[in-house]
DNA sequence: ATTCATGCAAATCGTTTGCAACCCA
DNA sequence: TGGGTTGCAAACGATTTGCATGAAT
C-alpha cells in the first residue's frame, strides 16, 4: 500500500507547508501509474493534462519535497533522467529492479535476500548497512523466448 | 589485474583505431590511481599536468572509447557526476560500492554473494541475470566509533 | 594520402534558481 | 496579513557535438 491523498494533506499540515492542488495533483499521477517509474518530465506532461498551468520547476519541487518526506523515491535507470516510484510502507529496505539489456523493460523483485550479503560486509568491513540499491542487468523471459526462435 | 598499456595498444590496433598520446596518457592517470573512482573532470585536469594541451572533450571521448572496449567501467556514486573505474580482469561480475552515509567515503567489497538471488530471480521471474550493479548505504567503522564518543 | 583524432567553442539537456506575482492559512 | 508557493525565464553544470586543424598509419 502506498500513501493517500489525505496523508499527503496532514503530513504537509504537521509540517506548516500549504496543501496546494499542484502538490495533489503531482501525488494523483503517480498515484495512477505506480509500477511505471515515471520521469519528472513524463509527470509534468501527464499533470497538464488536467492542471495546464502547471509550471516544470513545481514538479521538480514537487518531487523533490516528496522524496525528503519518504513518500517517493528516485532511481536511476541509466536513461540519464531521475525516475520516481512510490515509497511502499511496508518495506524497510528498497526492491530491486531487473534491466532487460535488450527491450529495456524494467521489473521489480520483492525478495529483498541481502541479509548474509550484509552480514559479510558487517564483519569484513565493519561497515553497517542500512539501506541498498541494486540493479540486475539481463535478460527477460520474453526476449529470451523471441532468441530461441532464431 | 587490470589492463596495460601494452594491452592497449594492442586492442586499439586490432580496432583499427589510433594509438594517440591521449589515449594512453588517460589510461596512464586510471592506473596511477587505481581505487579512487576519478570523475571525467578529475581524470582531465590530472592528466593535463603532464599533457597540457588535452582537451576535455578528448578525455570525455576516451572514457566513452575505453568504457566500450570494457577497459574501464562507469559508475554512479549520486554526486550527479560519472565516476570511473578500471575493470578487474578476473571479476565477471562487478564488485560492491559501499557509501557512507556520513563522510561519504567508498569503499569496496569483492564478495558478489548474489548467486542465490539471481537464482530465485531467474526461477520466480524468469529473467536470466547476466550483471549487476550494487549500491550499500550505511555507516562506515570510523564514523560508528566517532558516533560513540558523543 | 587517407583516415581517424583532437581542441575549441557552441550546443544540448536535465535540473535548479531568482524573482515578482499569487494563494493558502 | 504574511510567509510559503508558483510560473516563468534565466542560470547551471555535466556531457556532447560540429568543424577545421593536426597526427597516426
Amino acid at each position: 500500500m502506498s500513501i493517500s491523498q489525505d496523508d499527503l494533506v496532514c503530513l504537509l499540515k504537521e509540517k506548516g507547508l500549504k496543501v496546494t492542488s499542484q502538490r495533489q495533483a503531482v501525488l494523483n499521477v503517480l498515484l495512477e501509474n505506480e509500477g511505471k517509474h515515471l520521469s519528472p518530465e513524463e509527470i509534468y506532461n501527464t499533470v497538464k493534462v488536467k492542471n495546464p498551468e502547471i509550471g516544470l520547476a513545481t514538479v521538480y519541487r514537487t518531487l523533490i519535497l516528496l522524496d525528503s518526506m519518504e513518500i517517493v523515491y528516485k532511481i536511476d535507470l541509466d536513461d540519464n533522467c531521475a525516475r520516481y516510484e512510490l515509497n511502499r510502507k511496508k518495506e524497510d529496505h528498497r526492491h530491486h529492479h531487473l534491466i532487460c539489456t535488450i527491450c529495456g523493460k524494467v521489473q521489480e523483485v520483492e525478495e529483498d535476500l541481502l541479509d548474509s550479503l550484509e552480514l559479510e560486509i558487517k564483519k569484513k568491513k565493519n561497515f553497517t548497512v542500512h539501506n541498498h540499491r541494486v540493479k540486475f542487468y539481463g535478460i527477460c523471459g520474453e526476449c529470451a523466448k523471441k532468441d530461441e526462435r532464431d
